[in-house]
DNA sequence: CATGAATGAGGCTTCATTCAT
DNA sequence: AATGAATGAAGCCTCATTCAT
């Protein structure tokens, strides 16, 4: 996982009473745990967080359920694991993005490949994005995803204006809500998209960016 | 409600048992009921419809939640009457509209156009479908949700089809996709969209009409 | 109960839910409630508070542990309850003996008689306080506590000292110590006293009462 | 330890188990098992012994709670190693106590003094016992300490009687019951007393004496 | 039509203890 | 002598639902 700080990261557990100088020890935990976070992380996915029992990922584990709270605090600190963990890697890809530069409509367009490449192996986190979210955000410990969720907003925004400024996007979108818009269908294809079905991940950013950039209209404008 | 039979409507469970011979008092009746389920869409829309318990609805009804069973005999029976009112009212729409005819733009532009509107007096049917439907479809007593879904995308699907078939529409798109991609985007605005804001519900639609058919780039194609 | 304000009371859960203008209803509510805290004491002055599972009280009831939370919202709650009414009580009776003053001895001898007298009747109440105060005392909830225990030390000590400002007590004894002194001496007497043993409250009292002004020897001082 | 016999002493497990043939070895293990031990009373006073878990102690010790385990076979057999020491120490005062004689006034101040010099060094035993005994005695290990306990107020009562008989102390007072006082006043004493502050042990001991024989009043009995 | 009480199933979490390494 | 993982029992609490009054 790539924390990049700025408030980002899940709210990891009292790891201190783990020690620390063993090297194979905590490399074998490590794994471990992010083997049972995987498996949580299969479950929500499918039938959601709410839904999702702590005796369902042990059971899932060939363990007792008391059990996980060897390796968790709570059935909360799994998702956050999760959650924080995508968003840092596409907050990464975005920033890198930003500082190769380039003109409105190729960094947008790199944008919206970041995301269908990041939806892949994040599955799972933006399908409880698109489900939990309206549960999860009641919680305090969630406030750095909407956090970082605003910054993604002012990222965009402000390229769709730059496009705009510069002539390359029309004049009579709205660029907050055009964001929205594209933000929205992307992620929400999570729960139909399959990369292994006839489009792959690049297929279908290649798909939507095309549509987006000239409607589904032939002729002229 | 306007029950359009083809598999909709609630399970509606004996309600033979408290629909007596009254006349007057099953009116009275059905008001309390409307005005309960509207109490309820509402916590389901805010909350998620589990989280929503049985006695925050009886709560913000003033009375116990024991006594919400003189009315609906489950929770989900309640939520029925919720998503079957939002899906026969869109499907009825809908049918109008293919009707009334038309070259594929128009109907399609239609078509979206009932989406926004219908979106607005069932803002929390399209909430729970948005938030909780992945919880709701484990449940057989919704699966005439997920049929009627698929006969929407048939209507849909046939007029990008017919639009590509008479040169209105690109060829090189998916029209499956496109169809996911745009009903995604619809619906999933439900979250920020705020009808009392900026732009209402024709506002939106006209501007996604605009990006939809010809997308965020000026000049050529 | 005698709830005489100043901060004290239970934090009482949430009984808008129970509605009010009902007669009957609330009469039998409160009696079962009440029915259930005494349960609830006796297993905690036995057992001790943590000792006691609310399955413990629900047994005694004849109920599920679930239904307890019908009356109550917390375990908390219904120790909470116990210890406020005594706490009540005992601030009630005090008052009542400094309003009617007298010299410092007679007060102080009144001061006694409250105790043991206000031991009897909430002699569980003692017990928990004996026992898991230690416990309990971390739970912000029970500051309240702590906050009256403060203002009787204030009181007695108060006595004290104004009987050796008078010359009625010996000068060379601290005021504090000897307030904390016959203050756990007489709590801690709820171990092993027994109302139905050879000395009762009034019994036992003025037996501590000689002692403590006079002492145990014979002859002059 | 001194361990005095007469069924006193904590009730060591299996301790061949780890008492191998070392020396060396075995004197380090007892150091390390003193340092826990002396942990896990600081545990216990401050947070009572239900309340503490022996992670709290391994925590506290840098180690995981498993490893606990390798220098005792219980939770329960720690706090016996506690409080046994603590009565060893005392048990052996009285008896020297006694073993030097005198007359019954004498001898009383001198058990007093014991208990509060007593007091300092095993505060944590002494504070167990006034806030864990409720719960400990119901384990069959501790009741040697019950029985123990039986033989102290033989001890005091009898001295109590005797100094009645020689008209040292007067007549109307109950024997048992006024032993029964002194001690809980003199061990509840725990939960005020400071050693650092304005009175030592010695202080509050002759404090206490002069009470208890003299009682508060001045002038004439 | 509502109340008040209860059920029963189940949820998350804690914790003393065991044991292979 | 310690770790890391797991057990198993139990604890408090929640919640949809039922039902006599």
């Amino acid at each position: 996982m790539v924390s990049t700080g700025k408030g980002s990261g899940p709210h990891r557990d009292g790891s201190g009473a783990s020690g620390g100088g063993r090297r194979r020890g905590s490399v074998l935990a490590s794994e471990r745990r992010e083997h049972l976070v995987r498996l949580a992380a299969e479950l929500f996915a499918e039938k959601g967080y709410q839904a999702t029992t702590v005796r369902n990922i042990a059971d899932e584990a060939g363990i007792l359920s008391g059990s996980l709270y060897h390796h968790f605090d709570s059935k909360e600190s799994i998702v956050d694991e999760i959650l924080s963990s995508f968003f840092d890697e596409l907050n990464a890809a975005n920033k890198a993005v930003l500082e190769r530069g380039g003109d409105p409509r190729t960094v947008l367009a790199e944008l919206v490949r970041n995301c269908f490449r990041t939806l892949v192996p994040h599955r799972a986190a933006v399908m409880v994005m698109q489900n939990d979210w309206n549960y999860l955000r009641r919680f305090d410990r969630f406030d750095y995803l909407a956090r970082a969720e605003e910054e993604t907003e002012r990222l965009w925004v402000g390229q769709i204006e730059r496009g705009q400024g510069t002539g390359l996007f029309r004049d009579d979108i709205d660029a907050r809500l055009t964001y929205r818009m594209i933000r929205d269908t992307i992620w929400v294809a999570v729960r139909w998209f399959q990369p292994a079905g006839r489009l792959d991940a690049e297929g279908v950013a290649d798909h939507y960016i095309a549509v987006l950039f000239d409607g589904i209209s032939t002729g002229p404008r």
